[in-house]
RNA sequence: GGGCAGUUACCAGAGUGGCCAAAUGGGGCAGACUGUAAAUCUGCUGGCUUAUGCCUUCGGUGGUUCGAAUCCAUCACUGCCCA
């Protein structure tokens, strides 16, 4: 039997990514990933819009202020609400949400991984009891791509488990043949069905496998010969000490295509982001920068701030000086302080504009620093800063 | 003037003889958060050389008792009702 691949469904002008430049002392390139929807500058960061949309954050924020090129949403919740029949009634959901840009939904393979306790793993897929109702409702692979046809992404992920960072050996191996089997499912499926609205959507897999390098390497080589037009590494990011997740980005990235989009699911931090990009990653998102940001912390180029903080009551400077979006000018610290004792919406939104224009402009500044072929002393420069805690 | 109810930690409020430095909320002070079951969760919140320890505290004062936030007397204040 010959080995499926999914180069059938690759875009008919072969435009789908191109590296514009690879840095000489590390791994980090700049590309251009381009999608019916726009073209992406990468390395990117992707905001989670879980739902269909960025918490808190209007889509002319995300256009005007955050300058996202592209956001995710996910396969299980927009099932789940609003349903398949909504979606597909109102086109899809870019058509729904009323963004324009490139969209990428996650699979629910997370959600194999953070509902634990309300769902079921068999050969066939995942139970899940619905955490709305209690409802049951059974995915599979195959079930997945249909559901994600229905979403309309630019691009869609593969149905995956993403076992928890502390799987030992035995179990890492089980879910990986299974995570393994289940990507076939999914390109036979992907492969054999049709686009809803008349543009291009390409099928990510995820390369899984743990904390274990020779489980990561049979993984990604397995994804390699399926011909993708890009990949996703997985599985990362749960649990696991970092040093283990920049060694595994860095045994899986040896492997895969230079010439093909690498997606580092779930991270992470901005010092993980600079990690990722050094180690030749070209995507991530995260939830850190919204869910943090309603928890009252922002990122910026001087550290970290926890706005709850008393010592913010009786200073008065902008949020965030060297900030890219007009609230970062328009508050100041002491007014955000206190949005947030109040627990006023504003304060969340305003947290979470600023945590996501600081990730764009994160990302925005490291692909000109690779484009001008310093990165790495850039990097090496504003890490410590990065982490200090104001 | 008379009757009734009450006074507990920053606030509200439970406790009505020992398991009480005192429930629970709120507030306050910190911490966590990584393909969103998260505008959520956790810890601390009388003092002390941080402890299966000591000291001080439940309106004031004085009693009863081995032992009192809890029982008695009295004073002060608060609320409601009747004049």
């Amino acid at each position: 039997m010959s080995t499926l691949s999914l180069r059938p469904t690759w875009r008919k002008d072969g435009r789908f990514f191109s590296l514009q430049r690879t840095d000489l002392h590390s791994q980090a390139r700049a590309g251009l990933l381009t999608t019916d929807h726009g073209t992406i500058q990468t390395p990117i960061f992707m905001p989670v819009g879980t739902l269909g949309t960025v918490k808190g954050v209007h889509t002319h924020e995300i256009l005007n202020e955050v300058k996202a090129q592209i956001i995710l949403g996910n396969t299980y919740h927009l099932y789940l609400r609003p349903g398949l029949n909504v979606l597909e009634a109102a086109g899809g959901l870019h058509k729904f949400n009323g963004f324009s840009r490139p969209m990428l939904t996650d699979s629910g393979g997370f959600q194999v991984f953070s509902l634990t306790g309300i769902r079921k793993l068999h050969e066939e897929g995942c139970e899940f009891r619905s955490h709305i109702d209690g409802s049951k409702h059974f995915f599979t692979p195959e079930g997945v791509m249909d559901i994600e046809r229905s979403i309309g992404a630019d691009i869609m992920m593969a149905f995956d488990e993403c076992p928890p960072g502390t799987a030992d050996y035995a179990y890492a191996r089980k879910s990986l043949d299974l995570t393994h089997r289940w990507l076939d499912r999914c390109i036979e499926r992907f492969s054999t069905t049709e686009e809803k609205y008349g543009y291009h959507q390409a099928l990510f897999p995820i390369v899984q496998g743990c904390v274990y390098p020779d489980l990561r390497r049979e993984s990604a080589e397995f994804m390699v010969e399926r011909e993708a037009e890009g990949y996703a590494i997985g599985g990362l990011a749960v649990g696991e000490p970092a040093e283990k997740m920049y060694e595994m980005i860095e045994v899986v990235n040896e492997i895969l295509p230079q010439d093909r989009p690498r997606y580092l699911m779930g991270v992470g931090t901005p010092m993980n982001i600079l990690e990722g990009i050094e180690r030749g990653v070209d995507m991530f998102d995260c939830v850190m920068p919204t869910r943090n940001g309603r928890n009252a912390q922002i990122f910026t180029w001087q550290g970290i701030i926890n706005f709850r903080n008393a010592k913010w009551a009786m200073d008065f400077s902008p949020v965030d000086p060297e900030g890219t979006a007009a609230c970062d000018h328009q508050y100041t610290r002491a007014y955000l302080h206190h949005l947030f004792k109040c627990k006023e919406l504003l304060g969340m939104q305003i947290a979470s504009i600023h945590n996501l224009a600081f990730y764009l402009e994160l990302v925005r500044v490291a692909r000109e620093h690779i484009l001008a072929g310093d990165f790495v002393q850039w990097k090496r420069g504003i890490m410590p800063q990065l982490a200090t805690r104001l």
